[in-house]
This record gives structure tokens, C-alpha cells and sequence, in this order.
RNA sequence: CGGGGUGUAGCGUAGCCCGGUUAUCGCGCCGCGUUUGGGACGCGGAGGUCGUAGGUUCGAAUCCUGCCACCCCGACCA
């Protein structure tokens, strides 16, 4: 028998693993807190990715790429202005490697090719990105720099989880210079409503959005802009963020400019990520018991068909029926893969493809041939139709704009669904058991949202500000002047 | 980084406590045949630094120590 999936309810962790492995995203390498990426797993990000790179050209984005290395006294200059960065991370200290003169076949560290000054393996690329910037401005007229990179960075995390938390992970990083306070604050907006917009439209995933508390914000940011979605299990998940970091990049790099007056003044600044997170978003969103649940959009083919056949004459048969509906198809801009193999019987398949999420699958026979049919399974729901050849292309097209826009209204009817209003601190902590966002008033304070975090894990997820109506701190009973998100989170 | 657990073929595992011929079983893989509309079956076959480095011993997958990695809980998390 081969390997079932465990149940969401009963181990959602492990559910959660299996559904990486079983269907072929992604595996732990035997490197540290690192994962190798699978094709499959890999074609969804490439979606991801150009749908991004799509949407960033349209407002104005360009692409470019920096260096993997960051020499210390950067993130020196870094520290002086903005402390509290975390110092994990992976150190370069030589250059050099030499065989070891006792044990034959062993490398060892030649200790002759010490570094002068260590390197650090980007964390985030703010350090060595202003440090150029700076070479690049000089007058208002170089202004703006919207720049994106995509990349890797590594963060030598202490506890790592596929996709969530991986040592070394890809994503994206824009980073903007501006002239103006008004516009830099204007782009931070922009890429938030932008990674909103695209979570939704894209991997139909609800999210709500709003700013950091103090705490919870990018060290070197004045302001962070996030978007939260929630997971099955309860927990949220922050799906990307965007920074407006006013001048400290620009003092702590020395980046001035001058202004249209002739006068010098410090670049404003922004910069704004998401990762390949979003792949462990898109499982805890829409996975089930029976596998990955993908939304049309990203799924690498959105139709699986599965040929039934005794010989390869039937086979023959079998796809010159299919001739029409594959021409059709390609002209409507879907893409279909064929399995043929013939060692591995259709149930089989069927499960493969369920695992891997596949929108929709079709299955032909020589039956269908008699009667001019097909069969379409629909993943989302896990039910089968028979339909007219004839009409499949049509509906086919039609059924994937609706998985796509019903899995976005599942997603939003859950977060809706889990999203609650505590009046005072003993409803809180129990409605905060059963997970989901907790909206609260809060007084604003540190002290009360540490105290909260403490005894009940729950953090401020972010701060809507369109909620305006005051009301009393759960926690302190001081005054509040509005209410904010609290949920347990990734 | 603290507490707990694990590491045996591509995957999942038995054996370890109590050391002793050729390391167990299932899935997968290869070959042949029969199959194919919901995870096929028969027969034959290949595949192993027992995580790693030391130590104890006549003898180590098994006992001891260090290291590495993974999983769970916690702390941390730009």
C-alpha cells in the first residue's frame, strides 16, 4: 500500500509536511534549516514569480540584481541608526580551503586565508543596496530608484519549517528612493495593496491588511505595512510586508540629494518583500484531506487528462479523439498535460494529481469514444460529471474562472468566519483557544501587548486603521482608540 | 539556544534494552507475463559507509563520548 495522507484534523503539522513531500514540492536537504525545491513546487513559484514581476513593471518597477555578500561594517552603519536587527546569520570568515595534512581525502579550513573583514551572507539586502544607492544619487532628478531583486537570503533560524521559516529562502525585495516623505509613504501603500491584491486575485487567498504595532515592525522601518492571512488550523501567517523606512537607510548610508531648491536632504526611502512563504500559505489555505488544492492561476497545467487504454491502439484512439479538445484548449490559453504512462493503473493517477491539486481532471475511455463524452473531475470539490465532448473546452474555461473565484470566497468566508469581536480580557482568552483574529481594543501601549503575548501567545497582527470607533484596553482598561488584531502566528 | 525524541536501501520500518553467522519486512525500482473506468497481480532480480568521528570489546546497528542533521515543545524570528 502506498503512503495515505494524515488527516488536517488529526496532525495538522504533519498533515502539512506531507502534503510538501507527497506532492512533490519540495524535501529537506541535508543541509541546515535548508530545502531543495522540486519541480513541481518550483513551477508554482515561477507563477507566483512572473505574476509579480508582471504586476511590479506595471506600476513602474524594474529589476536588478546585487551581491550575495554584505561586508560587515555595512550592517555596522546599519546598526548605528536603527538597533534590534537579529544577528542570525550566516558569517563568512575565510576564503581558502586546503587538504588536511594528517587525514588523507579531508578539506580543511586553511587558516592562512582568514578574512580581514567578514562577509555576511545577505539576511536582507537594505545594506549593501543603499551603499550603492548612494554612488547613484545626487539630485532629485535620479529620483525615484524603484528597484526589485529577486534572490535568496539566508537567516540562520533557529527552528525551520518548509516553506514558513527555511535558513536560506527566495523572494523578492523592492527597494525605492524618493524625494519626498508623501511619495515614499505613497509607494509603501501602493506594494501593499498590491501584494493584496495579488494574493487575492491570484492564489485567491483572503488576507487582511493594516500596519505593525512598534514591536512587531521591521527594525529599521518608521512605519510597516503587512498583509495577514489565516490558516486552517487558526494561526495567522504573514504573507509580505512593506516598509517605509523614512531616512534612517539614507543617514546611515549617507544618501543626500539635492532638492528642486538646490538644497541637500536625505532620501526617503521604502522596501517591501514576499517569499516563497506564500507556497505554505497557499497549502494551509486551500489543501484538504486529500492533498494540495491549487487555484487555476498557479497551477502549473490546469487540466490533467488521464487516458484509460488496454493496448497502444487504443491508445491511438484515444488521443485522436482527444485532437479537437486539445486544439480548443490550447486556443483558450490552458494548459494540459496528457498521462500516458502504462505501468500505473488510472486510480492510481487519479490520487497523484488529487495530491497535487490539480483543478480539473478528465479521464477518456473507449466508452466515451461510443458515446462522445467525457469525464471531468473537479478537484476542489471532489466531484466527477459526465459531459459532451463537444462542450468540454466551453466548460472547461467557464469551470476554472469559477474554482478560481470559489476558492477566494471559501477563503474570505473563513476568514470572516474566524475573525471575532472581544469585549474584555476573559472572552479574549478563550476565544483566542480556538484560533482565528481576535479584534481588540488596545491602548497603544507595549507594556499591554507584551503582557497579552505572554499569557496568551496571541500577538497584534496588524492595525486597520479604517476601524476608528474607541473603546476600552482589554488589558489595561485605559482608553483605546481603536481596535486591532491579535491571532496566534506562524 | 533550552527540554524531549529520532537517524538502518529512494520512502516507511524491525532489530538496540540484554553485543555474537549472510541486518527484517512493506512500498518503490529493474526484468518477464497477465492487467488497466478509483491507489493491480504473479514470478524472478538489483539495491546497505546501519547519520558521522572516535572509544570499549576477541567481536558493535546494538554499549560509551563528541559532532551533524531532522521532528515536536519553548525562546527567537528584518
Amino acid at each position: 500500500m502506498s503512503k495515505k495522507l494524515t488527516k488536517r484534523s488529526e496532525d495538522y503539522s504533519k498533515w502539512y509536511n506531507e502534503i510538501v513531500s507527497m506532492a512533490e514540492l519540495a524535501e529537506i536537504s541535508a543541509v541546515r534549516g535548508c530545502m531543495v525545491i522540486k519541480p513541481y513546487g518550483y513551477a508554482i513559484w515561477e507563477k507566483i514569480q512572473n505574476e509579480l514581476d508582471t504586476r511590479f513593471k506595471d506600476t513602474g518597477h524594474e529589476n536588478a540584481y546585487f551581491p550575495l555578500f554584505v561586508p560587515k561594517s555595512l550592517f555596522e552603519a546599519e546598526e548605528k541608526n536603527a538597533e534590534g536587527f537579529a544577528k542570525e546569520c550566516a558569517v563568512v570568515t575565510h576564503y581558502r580551503l586546503k587538504n588536511d595534512p594528517i587525514k588523507r581525502g579531508k578539506l580543511i579550513v586553511d587558516e592562512e586565508s582568514k578574512l580581514e573583514e567578514e562577509l555576511i551572507v545577505r539576511p536582507t539586502s537594505e545594506a549593501i543596496i543603499w551603499n550603492t544607492y548612494k554612488n547613484w544619487i545626487q539630485s532629485y532628478r535620479d529620483l525615484p530608484i524603484k528597484i526589485n531583486q529577486w534572490a535568496n537570503v539566508v537567516r540562520w533560524e533557529m527552528r525551520t519549517r518548509l516553506f514558513l521559516r527555511t535558513a536560506e529562502f527566495l523572494w523578492q525585495e523592492g527597494h525605492t528612493a524618493h524625494s519626498t516623505k508623501k511619495e515614499a509613504v505613497q509607494e509603501t501603500k501602493l506594494i501593499n495593496n498590491l501584494y493584496k491584491s495579488f494574493v487575492e486575485d491570484f492564489m485567491s487567498i483572503s488576507v487582511i491588511t493594516g500596519t505593525k504595532s512598534e514591536s512587531e515592525k521591521f527594525a529599521g522601518a518608521e512605519e510597516t505595512y503587512c498583509i495577514e492571512a489565516l490558516m486552517q488550523d487558526g494561526k495567522a501567517l504573514q504573507a509580505g510586508t512593506s516598509h517605509f523606512l523614512g531616512q534612517n537607510f539614507a543617514k546611515a548610508f549617507d544618501v543626500k540629494f539635492s532638492n528642486d531648491e538646490g538644497n541637500l536632504d536625505y532620501v526617503w526611502a521604502t522596501s517591501w518583500g514576499v517569499s516563497t512563504r506564500l507556497m505554505g500559505a497557499l497549502i494551509m489555505s486551500h489543501g484538504d484531506d486529500y492533498g494540495l488544492v491549487l487555484p487555476p492561476k498557479l497551477s502549473p497545467y490546469q487540466v490533467i487528462i488521464i487516458p484509460v487504454f488496454k493496448s497502444s491502439h487504443e491508445l491511438d484512439l484515444i488521443n485522436n479523439y482527444l485532437n479537437n479538445l486539445k486544439n480548443q484548449l490550447k486556443d483558450l490559453a490552458i494548459d494540459y498535460k496528457i498521462d500516458e504512462r502504462d505501468n500505473i493503473s488510472p486510480g492510481k493517477k487519479f490520487n497523484e494529481y488529487e495530491v497535487k491539486g490539480v483543478p480539473i481532471r478528465l479521464c477518456v475511455g473507449l466508452r466515451d469514444i461510443e458515446n462522445k463524452t467525457i469525464e471531468l473531475f473537479r478537484r476542489d470539490e471532489m466531484k466527477k460529471s459526465l459531459i459532451s465532448i463537444c462542450e468540454a473546452s466551453n466548460n472547461i474555461s467557464k469551470l476554472l474562472l469559477e474554482i478560481q473565484e470559489s476558492l477566494l470566497k471559501k477563503s474570505k468566508l473563513f476568514l470572516k468566519n474566524n475573525t471575532k469581536v472581544a469585549s474584555n480580557y476573559s472572552d479574549f482568552k478563550s476565544m483566542i483557544k480556538s484560533g482565528g483574529f481576535i479584534l481588540a481594543h488596545w491602548d497603544g501601549s507595549e507594556e499591554s501587548e507584551q503582557k497579552i503575548k505572554k499569557e496568551t501567545k496571541a500577538t497584534i497582527r496588524c492595525i486597520d486603521d479604517s476601524f476608528t470607533d474607541e473603546g476600552i484596553c482589554i488589558i489595561s482598561g485605559r482608553k483605546s482608540k481603536q481596535l486591532v488584531y491579535f491571532a496566534k502566528a506562524y
